[in-house]
DNA sequence: TCTGGGGTCCTAGGACCC
DNA sequence: TCTGGGGTCCTAGGACCC
């Protein structure tokens, strides 16, 4: 394949640019308390496993899904913090508010991710899209304290690729000339979409590098991966395929909560009251962000790893959680076997609405679904002041209560100092009429 | 990479209809 | 009753992502 199979009107036909914190949680709490800098920073107390480890921790063999104990011994000065999402979002969205004031174009990929589109702002700028890349991650440097890794290239799969070949701190521009050198030394397993079946299977047909997949003709993508493989062929060779989306995600096609509990147990009341605890975190968590669901699907994870589920569907959307306990229970009932030890418990929520659209069954009686309603708003906010889950279903009564971390009060307070309020804030408990 | 938790999308196959 | 062709909808499960 010669350059000229390329696009090669112009260096950058389009260009986008993804851009991805490194090690975003560890750098956030860096921020925040700069006497870590420097310093083996783990967070993920709270699990018991590395959720994410600094480039310091990383250098001393820390990675993650580690245990913590095993932290210690590789790294006996390791920082270890519990996660706190709250502070995680406040970077998180002024992360994204910085890239807007280069351009509107961005999407929020993830908490710690984002592609901009920067096509056609050369002329505005007066300068070339490099400089405007640079320039947003060194305002990013600037005003959080932290790091990015920057990709540019003509699509998002080429710039995400990008963004991953220098870490941390990184900036790599791909332009259109460059591919065909470029997508030689690259991996299949860097593609965002092939996974390791795919790479798998591309490999048994002697495709080993990005570069030899491009090469193939459309079909062999086509029928090798479907709709997917025809995509990416696109895509990595420099033909946009994915816009950059900008709608902010306001709703969610499935809520699912899964706990492991170690070691596994065969205890049915113990198993359970696990499950409804998931069933309130799943319906606390519909409720924040003002849905209602029908389905709910119950599953149970065994000790061989395989799992056995049922699912069930209500006459009605609902967002409260006692309209889903007995039938939670009866779905546990059938699933759960005497003499089976079993590591994990879930749900999952579906069939999810925008609270609002969702209406009365005929047979309903509305005065129940009303003092439903306002029990669960009760509960969450009482939950909100004195910490998750100390008003329970009585059948997690096994599991007590989880008391609020201390830290939290420090993160609500800044909460509230941020512009253009994206978290709710503590609540006063209004009297109760139900 | 021996497995934590939360998601989305695609596909094949069955049911059903004309 | 059998046979052919074609379309739609639903579902389970796989694969992948962060």
């Amino acid at each position: 394949m010669s350059p000229a199979d390329f696009i090669t009107l112009s260096s950058f036909p389009q260009a986008i640019a993804h851009i991805d914190c490194d090690a975003f949680f560890a750098s956030c709490e860096q921020a925040r308390d700069p006497s870590l800098k420097g310093r083996p920073v783990v967070t993920g107390k709270e699990r018991g496993i590395v959720s994410c480890a600094s480039y310091e921790a990383k250098a001393r063999g820390v990675a993650r899904a580690v245990r913590l104990g095993d932290v210690k011994k590789l790294c006996p000065d390791a920082v270890i913090l519990p996660s706190d999402y709250e502070l995680y979002s406040i970077y998180s969205c002024r992360l994204f508010e910085i890239m807007r004031r280069f351009t509107p174009e961005v999407e929020e990929y993830s908490i710690d991710e984002a592609f901009c589109d920067l096509t056609g702002l050369r002329r505005m700028y007066r300068t070339s899209y490099e400089e405007i890349a640079l320039k947003i991650k060194q305002s990013i440097q600037k005003e959080l304290d932290i790091t990015v890794s920057v990709g540019l290239s003509l699509s998002k799969s080429l710039a995400k690729i990008c963004s991953k070949q220098h870490k941390p701190d990184g900036f790599t521009v791909l332009p259109g000339d460059r591919l065909h050198i470029f997508l030689k030394n690259i991996a299949l397993e860097r593609v965002c979409g092939f996974g390791p079946n795919t790479v798998a299977l591309l490999e048994k047909q002697g495709v080993k590098t990005v570069f030899d997949y491009i090469q193939r003709p459309r079909e062999f993508a086509q029928k090798m991966l479907g709709k997917i493989g025809l995509e990416l062929w696109h895509e990595l060779r420099g033909v946009k395929v994915y816009p950059v989306k900008t709608e902010i995600k306001e709703s969610y096609l499935s809520i699912s909560k899964t706990k492991t509990f170690s070691p596994a147990s065969g205890n049915r009341e113990f198993v359970k009251a696990q499950l409804m605890r998931n069933l309130e975190s799943a319906f606390i968590k519909l409720r924040r962000h003002g849905l209602s669901a029908r389905c709910l699907c119950v599953f149970l994870k065994k000790n061989d790893f395989t799992s056995a589920g049922l699912e069930a569907r209500i006459n009605r959307h609902s967002a409260s959680t006692l309209d889903f306990t007995r039938i939670c229970v009866e779905l546990f009932e059938q699933v759960f076997s005497d003499g089976l030890l079993y590591r994990a418990s879930g749900v999952i929520l579906s069939d999810i609405l925008k609270e609002g659209n969702d209406h009365f069954d005929l047979f309903e009686d509305p005065v129940r679904v009303e003092c439903l309603r306002k029990l669960s708003e009760a509960a969450d906010k009482i939950n909100d002041v004195y910490g998750k889950h100390t008003l329970h279903i009585a059948s997690t009564e096994p599991l007590g209560c989880k008391r609020q971390h201390p830290r939290n009060n420090l993160t609500w307070r800044k909460t509230e100092l941020l512009k253009g309020e994206t978290f709710r804030k503590r609540l006063a408990i209004p009297l109760l009429k139900l």
